[in-house]
DNA sequence: AATTTCACG
DNA sequence: ACGTACGTGAAATTA
């Protein structure tokens, strides 16, 4: 009975959401869907897409992913290019805490959560189950948004005791990023605002409140928001620098979307390899990071899905 | 109008 | 004793 009531969410939700609502929303002017950014709306200094929101087209099942496949280029000279971050965020978390072996995973090109699975697990690298995997992602994007021990037991699915030792585990093997996130806390409750890498801040008034559970929300803003909101710096400064050059060179292969860490472009064919090398070097090159390489995958193809 | 649920990074 | 991972938007449901 659970299996069917999942199983009927899914659908009823991909076929409102999308399915039923997308086909309407095209203009007959054009032709095309056309969405809208909020610029100045997400406090982290992240965009917002709405009408249709295009930021949160599914990928994650099977059925979704069919939809993903209905975004096609605009006419058979064109074909869908798509540019992304790899693990932007855990990167940045490495470049401002710092942290000797986040930055050394991120150097020697190893799989930084098998990376965190042997240190947290304490098993050679080569040991690193694909359990251990799965649970040491978790592990490191749940420090990004500031994890208690008790939310890492419940994501996990484990006993709290559990979770509470790898919590403990992975602040014990990687201090420095414990040091860091104390500081963005401390830093937050004197300033009152947190701020990304170029200055953006996000201002913080329950960062002192008497009610516990208020201020751990506020706390967690100040850990999460330098590090979601440097991204957003980034990607940004990318799509300037890549829209002048599209300008420039008198492109005609147009930017169509940005989901965060992924810029979606209509590539003429005649464009595709200078497209290409041109979108990875204004990506990668936006905004360095001290001591943490930034990498960006780039791939074409008929459809959105098949882009990636 | 507010809340719940669920789609994404 | 209490609450417990960040940021969004859209559709359906409830009030």
């Amino acid at each position: 009975m659970p299996a069917i009531i999942l199983n009927y969410r899914e659908v009823a939700k991909l076929r409102s959401t999308y399915v039923d609502a997308l086909p309407r929303l095209v203009r007959t002017d054009t032709g095309l869907v056309h969405t809208s950014y909020n610029q100045a709306l997400a406090v982290t200094g992240r965009l917002s897409s709405n009408s249709p929101n295009l930021q949160n087209i599914p990928i994650r099942t099977d059925r979704g992913r069919e939809i993903r496949k209905a975004f096609i280029p605009r006419s058979a000279e064109y074909t869908l290019l798509s540019a992304d971050y790899s693990q932007i965020e855990l990167r940045i978390m490495a470049a401002l805490s710092q942290d000797e072996h986040l930055v050394a995973a991120f150097n020697s090109g190893e799989d930084v959560h098998r990376a965190t699975a042997a240190r947290v697990f304490n098993v050679p690298l080569s040991d690193v189950s694909s359990e251990m995997r799965r649970r040491a992602k978790m592990v490191n994007f749940g420090m990004i948004y500031g994890i208690t021990a008790f939310g890492l037991a419940e994501r996990l699915g484990i006993p709290r005791a559990e979770g509470r030792e790898i919590h403990e585990a992975f602040f014990r093997l990687f201090p420095t990023i414990k040091g860091y996130m104390d500081n963005c806390v401390n830093r937050a409750r004197e300033q009152g605002y947190a701020e990304t890498m170029l200055g953006r801040r996000q201002y913080l008034r329950d960062i002192s409140s008497a009610n516990a559970t208020v201020r751990g929300y506020a706390e967690r803003n100040a850990i999460n928001m330098p590090i979601q909101g440097s991204a957003a710096d980034m990607i940004k400064l990318a799509m300037i620098r890549l829209d002048k050059e599209l300008t420039t060179r008198n492109m005609k292969s147009k930017l169509l979307l940005q989901v965060h860490d992924e810029l979606v472009l209509d590539a003429h064919l005649s464009e595709v390899t200078e497209l290409k090398s041109l979108v990875e070097e204004c990506m990668q090159q936006a905004m360095p990071l001290p001591n943490v390489p930034v990498e960006v995958g780039v791939g074409t193809g008929p459809n959105w899905l098949e882009a990636h």
